[in-house]
DNA sequence: GTCCTTGTCTACCACTTGGTAGAGGAAATG
DNA sequence: CATTTCCTCTACCAAGTGGTAGACAAGGAC
């Protein structure tokens, strides 16, 4: 049954083709040729491109909510806890480039299961509200909308990581040093940014 | 001359489905049903989908510059100065929105034109960072790498500005007041992360 | 009037797209 | 051995892709 394997794989290549050229710029004829089989092939594991696509994002959603588990399993508090997050997303980006690549198409107000995404990270994003809610309330996190912050952290993190795929297919392989100094550098921003003012605040 | 016209129709239509679906997701034929016009006409303008899709993208860098030179003709510093771009670009936003698509659509890695509106997008870019440079050295804006705070700040923006066009897709028509709302949450959030620490930090 | 330019169109073309039908090999199962 | 199941393939197809060739109408120049 070496069969199985060749679903594995087909998920492997069109998670880095969709996540690079998104889902109409990715062709299955194009998928195949890279994997070296038929088109056909494909069409028997998933009955079609946008079944294979929503596999996929299922896939990608599976290792994101694994990665948070992960980084939220130290039971940390605050910043601390932002940064466990920030370094973890960061070692998945250097491993797995291709996630944040899906993660940035998926995330297009018309992409073609915008929905779909939204609801397999939709418990992320509450647990990741209540996480700063709680800490706003605790004051070890500067207060401020937690759903606006939320998204700002958000943009921060994939933003930093795009970019260090836009140096890559610049042709200047991003070192491990210059990704090292990147996440230090966007820690420090947010550091910045979460920071209480005063030690509680408190106000109307 | 009426006709000049159409090619003017054409670029606004274009920058709006190329925001919206991508370079790969457009098709002239649906653009010209989109305009009412045959495929051919579109051919007649721009001699190929590439070249209409780089005339749009010289186009939108044009209106960015010209949004980005008036928020920077007050002469402000600091802070003041980087609020007065945000307001600028949040208006962009909500005039057109299909500007922040494109970008969104130009920044790609494998974007067909990458590097072309990274052509374009370069002199902003620099005198962004030089801005930069000088506050931090007049310690009106908190030390850090300006390249990497730059990324960090435009990341957070066209992530903002992204977001209100989920909304839109969703159906969720994003009102005036909530859209106040987030530009103010985000400056809240900018502010934090830029306001330096002491009044002079100075180096070795 | 005739000619030339401009702009939009119809008619086509070669190629690619996602998808269907079904042949055939390999291996387990009886 | 025969049968069935699993997997990959060849052979197609209808629809859509970007793009070419050229007809045709409107208007200005002469």
């Amino acid at each position: 049954m070496a069969g199985s394997n060749t679903r594995r794989r087909i998920l492997d290549t069109a998670l880095a083709a969709f996540g690079r050229d998104g889902y109409a710029g990715t062709s299955l004829d194009g998928l195949a040729a890279e994997l070296g089989i038929r088109k056909q092939t494909i069409l028997y594991w998933f009955p079609s491109k946008l079944d294979l696509f929503e596999a996929v994002v299922d896939d990608t959603a599976v290792d994101l909510a694994d990665a948070f588990d992960e980084a939220a399993a130290g039971g940390l508090t605050g910043l601390d806890q932002v940064q466990a997050i920030v370094d973890r997303v960061f070692r998945l980006a250097v491993h797995r480039p291709q996630v944040l690549g899906l993660v940035r198409e998926v995330t297009r107000p018309e992409s073609p299961t915008a929905s779909r995404l939204g609801a397999r990270i939709r418990p992320l994003y509450d647990r990741a509200r209540d996480f700063l809610m709680r800490e706003m309330e605790a004051g070890r996190i500067r207060r401020s909308d937690p759903a606006m912050l939320l998204l700002s952290l958000y943009s921060a993190v994939v933003g930093m990581v795009t970019e260090l795929e836009v140096q890559r297919t610049v042709g200047f392989e991003p070192t491990l040093r210059s990704t090292v100094m990147r996440r230090r550098e966007l820690m420090r921003f947010l550091r910045a940014a979460l920071t209480p003012e005063h030690p509680a605040p408190a106000g109307p």
